[in-house]
DNA sequence: CGCGTTTGACCGGCGC
DNA sequence: GCGCCGGTCAAACGCG
């Protein structure tokens, strides 16, 4: 009926009771943003759909938005750890490739780590947490700065950061993909779920592996340029090869109603 | 019953 | 100025 359709401005008097909980966005805040880009394999697909809780921190899930140019939503999570935590993490599947998993932190956690970490010692956890948060504020700023202004520079640094990520790969076991921009690997962490399988949802078995040094990984390169591989990621080819777990995901909206998930 | 997920609506920023 | 888009909120719902 109209009626529903209504706009009706009076009744916006409850929105009004919290105008400022809107503004909680802030502009553009340029908060430290770590994109994290997993590489996974038929494990996600048994877990749920998703299988982003990663982390050992648990996240509850508080939005989910459908992303321009890319078939899969976006999910959007805050961490449910400690209340007052700020943590935030928006979890998305690359446009190109089902099976990697594109995962920004935005916020540092505010609270010690997170409970389930039975590896390494827990002071050195809070040690490093508290030197990475102050260290990622100053650095952030300092970061900003040379980025700017240092753009040309930068990019023979990115040959250096190159090689060092290859070794980075090859010692994560990194698994190759049938399409891959060579550029992706200069902005983002690419893992094998091989590796990165405590992430996923080996929380049983003992890491050997922080994350606080995982997230030393990707800390240093985040920045604000990743519209710039998320554009590359738009001329990347689409393979028509998909992984046989894709069928597990049918929960997703990414066009798998084509694929007959009844195997019958 | 508590917690987490889902989903629609709303808001602010940005581009045209 | 308008429309699009991304991000957030909150009520409803589901599950353990």
């Amino acid at each position: 009926m109209d009626a529903t359709l209504s706009p009706e401005p009076d009744s916006d008097v409850s929105k009004e009771l919290r105008p400022e909980t809107r503004s909680s966005k802030r502009r553009k805040l340029a908060h430290e943003k770590t994109v994290v880009t997993v590489k996974i394999g038929a494990n996600v697909g048994k877990l749920k759909n998703e299988g982003p809780p990663s982390d050992l921190w648990s996240w509850r899930k508080y939005g989910q938005k459908p992303i321009k140019g890319s078939p899969y939503p976006r999910g959007y999570y805050r961490c449910s750890t400690s209340k007052g935590c700020s943590a935030k993490k928006q979890v998305e599947r690359s446009k190109t490739d089902a099976s990697v998993l594109i995962i920004t932190y935005t916020c540092s956690h505010n609270h010690s780590g997170p409970p389930d970490v039975n590896v390494i010692s827990t002071t050195q956890q809070e040690h490093d947490q508290k030197q990475e948060q102050e260290q990622e504020q100053e650095q952030e700023q300092e970061q900003e700065q040379e980025q700017e202004q240092e753009q040309d520079q930068k990019q023979d640094q990115k040959q250096e950061q190159e090689q060092e990520h290859r070794k980075l790969e090859e010692h994560f076991h990194y698994i190759e993909s049938p399409v891959r921009s060579s550029q992706e690997e200069e902005h983002i962490f690419i893992a094998h779920d091989t590796s990165f399988g405590f992430l996923l949802d080996e929380k049983q078995e003992p890491l050997s592996l922080s994350y606080s040094q995982l997230m030393s990984f990707s800390t240093p390169k985040l920045s604000e340029e990743n519209n710039d591989f998320f554009d590359e990621l738009e001329e990347l080819p689409t393979f028509s090869s998909f992984p046989s777990f894709m069928r597990r995901t049918n929960n997703l909206s990414f066009g798998i109603e084509r694929i007959p998930s009844v195997p019958s």
